[in-house]
This record gives C-alpha cells, sequence and structure tokens, in this order.
DNA sequence: AGATGAACATGATGTTCATCA
DNA sequence: TGATGAACATCATGTTCATCT
C-alpha cells in the first residue's frame, strides 16, 4: 500500500488551493509577509504570539501599517501545519497562572526556503512599484 | 433647500465604506494601482478599454502581473463616478460596427491630485518592503 | 467575434465572540 | 484579565454569463 506522507498531503493541498483560482500576480499577501517576519522573529527571539504582535506593531507604526492579531495567530498556525514551526506551551506564573504559547523552529531548511521564496516576490514587488513610478511620473 | 452635489454624495459614501472596517495598511490595492495608470494612459494614448488592458499585460508580462479583464473595468468605472474621466463613444467601422469607448480626462485637478495619493502610497509600500529585506536578511 | 458590463464566486483579511488558565 | 483560537462578516478581486454592435 501507498504511503503517503504529511508534506505531500500538503503540496497537493497546496496546489490544489493556487489552482481553484488563479491569482493575478499583482504584489504579494500579507499573510506571507508575516510568515516570513514570524519565522526570523523565531529564530532570534523568544516570543509567544502576542508580543510579536506587539513588537511588528511598533516596528511598523511610523510607516502606517497595523498588523491584526488574527493575522498574526492565522499565519503561525499556517507556519505549525506546513511543519516550519512548532508550538511550545509555557505556563507564565503570576496573579493568575497564564499559558502562553512559544515556537521553535522544527525544520531549518524549510524555513530559510520560505523566506527565500518571500523575498523573491518582494524583489519583484518592488521592481513593479518602480516601474510604476516610472510609467506615471 | 440644500443642495446635495454629486461630489459631496460620493465622499460621504467613500468616508462610510472607510469606516466600516478599518484596513490594516498593509501595501495598497491593486485597483488604486491601474487607476493611476488608467489616468496616465488617457493622458498620454488614445486606447479604449480592451487595448489598455492589453498594453498593461504586455507591460508588465516578464514581471509576472497579469490583470484581469474585470478589474481593468472596474478601474474606469470608478474613475468616472469620481469625476475624473468620461467616456467618449465611438463606432468602429469594420466587417461588423463594433462600439468603443475612450476616455478623456475630464478633471485635471482631480487627476493628479489621485495620482500623487497612489504615488505616496507606493513611495510607502516600498518603505515597507526595504525594511522587510533589512529586517530577514 | 470583439468589446463591454454585470452577476456571481471565492479568497484575503478584519471584527466579534468564546475559551482557558 | 491576558493570551489564544474560532466563527463570522466584509472587502478585494477573479470567473462566468449576458448584451450589444
Amino acid at each position: 500500500m501507498a504511503t503517503v506522507t504529511e508534506a505531500q498531503i500538503r503540496a497537493k493541498r497546496e496546489n490544489d488551493q493556487e489552482h481553484k483560482r488563479t491569482p493575478s500576480g499583482f504584489l504579494f499577501k500579507q499573510r506571507a509577509f508575516l510568515k516570513m517576519y514570524l519565522i526570523t522573529l523565531t529564530e532570534n527571539k523568544r516570543l509567544y504570539g502576542h508580543e510579536m504582535l506587539d513588537l511588528l506593531r511598533n516596528e511598523f507604526r511610523s510607516l502606517g501599517y497595523r498588523p491584526t492579531r488574527s493575522e498574526i495567530y492565522k499565519s503561525l498556525h499556517d507556519l505549525i501545519d506546513t511543519g516550519i514551526l512548532e508550538e511550545v506551551v509555557e505556563i507564565k506564573e503570576g496573579l493568575k497562572r497564564q499559558k502562553v504559547i512559544y515556537y521553535r523552529i522544527i525544520n531549518k531548511q524549510k524555513a530559510k526556503k520560505y523566506k527565500e521564496l518571500v523575498r523573491e516576490d518582494i524583489d519583484r514587488s518592488i521592481k513593479i512599484l518602480n516601474k510604476a513610478i516610472k510609467d506615471n511620473f
């Protein structure tokens, strides 16, 4: 009996999704952008979700970008579903015991690959934007 | 009796829409991007909708962006609704008589203002993207 | 058939409500 | 009460169908 790996299932699902409706290719999605940042944050700091949200909001405040709570969590869940991150549940002692979730990279190779992918898309987007300035001004 | 101008009605409608749901401010929308291009095309060339679509698809093919037919038309309609463009209907003689719609700027000031607005957003977006590269690579 | 337009469908993402420690 | 998660609502945009010359 042929075994089907998790990775294959995900690959198929992603492929199916991609072909349901063909994106026009205009810039990239916020989700990908956040996932890239969340990977980097996990690589460099030890933060739980809510802290990541606060950090990103501070970082981008001056640029008028304020990511949503749900986008952060959905991005983190995506990264877990695709086998890049895993949860590290911890109890934060305090007035009231508080469960928080930290993250850890479980597949460095995949993480690196994903970031490279997003990077290419960022480069492409910058080209589009620069072209627009050249063409319209 | 107080008269309400078209512009006021539109302004109100747009304002209402803006406040229904606050955008997070991540990059900008394809629609605004296209509207900017369509204004510029109208300023510089005499093209009807379908020709504009073809032109833009050619321009951006190498960058992997292929705008949709409906996005072009919706963008043109937006520009008409907001008093920036007007239609110039013409009959293209040929094997079969064919109605096409050209466009003309009817409010240069508004057109210029809109483009400037988009430009600011493009600059902001480029900043976000450059920051992302700096932060993640 | 080519050009336009509108209805519809779906994906991306923001808001609200629920849960849990 | 702070952190997380899921259901829901709405907007942006792609696809399909209709119309007109």
